[in-house]
RNA sequence: GCCGCCGUAGCUCAGUGGCUGGAGCGGCCGGCUGUUAACCGGCAGGUCACAGGUUCGAAUCCUGUCGGCGGCGCCA
């Protein structure tokens, strides 16, 4: 009675309200008709269903000629017989009385014929498409799940500023923005603040937007996309790493749970999430991950270089779970990511990591513990050419009673098109803006 | 930052120096009582991205501009 007595397309189809006057509404997917008939279909966010409209059957003529002239995506309320019906797309379909258009629509610009480029410049339009729809959905069980894992285990939520006065991540690029009389930047990662926030709350999390000014143009990069971050006093690296493993399988779990249907749309084996969840995540080091290259796909890296896509990808053949690895070179890591003195590796490593998805979707994580040294960090910035003067209130954080503490960063939308199986972060964000698109 | 590709009807494309630039889809008109992004008949629809150049002649060749896409690097 919520919604004055109509029904839902997915909630239709179950039959149990078969032989019964029903009343749904929404638009008109497809339609097609033939003489005396109009078969329609209507679409609402949980699903389309069969509407069949036979002239004599009308409660009003008028509405039969509306529908014979209504085009797809016009908005309705259909009234009429739900009968079980085997040649309907679903098994079921509504036996129409009653056709009220409630707005005819223009001619709708996106037919059978589509390319990227064209769907993009209309992805406000493009939103309504099942797969669009799907993605959606499963977008919003992800960050539900973030949050409702952190809040489970603790944690609370703390929301970082967009408009950020420094960078952190070391020579990636930034968004500039006018502010007044001054220069700001848009947030690159929340780091700096959480690292404030920890000594108070202690455990927090975020899902936030993050903007990098770089010019990628990859299916795995976007310049404004979402990071769930997270940071916690008293963790060093190794428990870091778990709580991330475990992260990932709750998100997997829950868009198992709930979004069966979407994932069987977009094509997805959803067995391989499942025997996927029921497996451990392997931990590696960066050094190990070069001994896998050589021996098992005879690729060399010099130890010292990042490992890159290719390499990335490479590892991963050898993987059907999400893998972390750990200890990359210091060289090639950020200023705040400390020497781990005891590990065993030809230079100097970083207690840092990165987690790579398998099936070719590469890194969705990326973390570490937090130098605690003021002086050690100097020195490295000063490496970067970046003056340490602008990171005083930073360093303020380990002169008052500073302690061990870890975190790292989850891209939202990495995770989204991994577990949806599609092949572009672009399809898992509602507008994604890109080097070379802000609209619409 | 580096390398490559594309731009022709609302959409997807064909046309690569020579007659008035084509098809399918979509739209409009008509037909059809079981369609499955139906089918049959008809109609409308073009700044060949833009600017300049070469040529008797340019959608087609050249130069530039604009817009977009892909790969690498970098990252989540």
């Amino acid at each position: 009675m919520l919604e004055l007595g109509f029904t839902k397309a997915e909630r239709l189809l179950k039959g149990d309200k078969a032989g019964q006057r029903v009343k749904t509404r929404g638009w008109i997917y497809r339609t097609r008709h033939k003489g005396k008939m109009v078969f329609t279909v209507i679409r609402d966010s949980s699903g389309i269903i069969q509407a069949t409209l036979f002239r004599g059957d009308m409660e009003d003529e008028n509405e039969f000629e509306d529908a014979k002239k209504a085009l797809v995506e016009s908005s309705v309320e259909v009234e009429g017989i739900l009968v079980k019906e085997p040649r309907a797309p679903g098994g079921y379909e509504i036996q129409v009385r009653r056709f009220r258009i409630v707005n005819f629509a223009d001619v709708f610009p996106i037919t059978k014929d589509q390319s990227e480029e064209f769907l993009r410049d209309n992805r406000h339009l493009w939103l309504r498409s099942r797969r669009m729809t799907a993605i959606m959905k499963i977008r919003s069980t992800v960050t539900g799940a973030i949050h409702e894992f952190f809040r489970n285990r603790g944690y609370y939520e703390f929301t970082p500023p967009i408009l950020q006065p420094t960078q952190c991540e070391g020579g990636a690029t930034l968004f500039e923005v006018k502010y007044f009389d001054m220069k700001t930047y848009l947030s690159q990662t929340w780091q700096l603040y959480a690292e404030a926030a920890i000594f108070s709350l202690e455990k927090i999390y975020d899902v936030a937007p993050t903007f990098r000014a770089e010019k990628s143009r990859t299916p795995r990069h976007l310049c404004e996309f979402w990071m769930a971050e997270m940071e916690a006093a008293w963790m060093e690296l190794e428990e870091c790493t778990e709580v991330a493993k475990e992260e990932v399988g709750f998100i997997i779990k829950k868009v198992l749970e709930k979004n069966r249907k979407e994932l069987e749309l977009l094509g997805r084996d959803t067995k391989v999430l499942e025997e996927m969840i029921k497996k451990d995540f392997p931990t590696i080091t960066y050094t190990e991950a070069l001994k896998i290259l050589k021996e098992r796909s005879g690729m060399e890296v010099e130890w010292g270089k990042d490992l890159r896509t290719i390499e990335e990808s490479e590892l991963m053949k050898h993987f059907d779970t999400p893998v972390v690895v750990t200890h990359y070179p210091k060289e090639v890591m950020a200023f705040y990511k400390p020497i781990d003195k005891e590990a065993d590796a030809p230079g100097p490593v970083a207690k840092c990591f990165d987690m790579l998805a398998p099936e070719g979707y590469g890194e969705i994580i990326g973390g570490s513990e937090r130098d605690t040294s003021i002086e050690e960090m100097k020195k490295y910035l000063e490496k970067d050419g970046e003056d340490p003067k602008n990171y005083e209130f930073y360093f303020d954080t380990r002169r008052y009673g500073s302690v061990p503490h870890s975190g790292y960063g989850l891209g939202v939308e990495r995770v989204v098109a991994w577990i949806s199986g599609i092949d572009n972060v672009k399809d898992a964000i509602p507008f994604p803006r890109t080097p070379s698109r802000i609209r619409p």
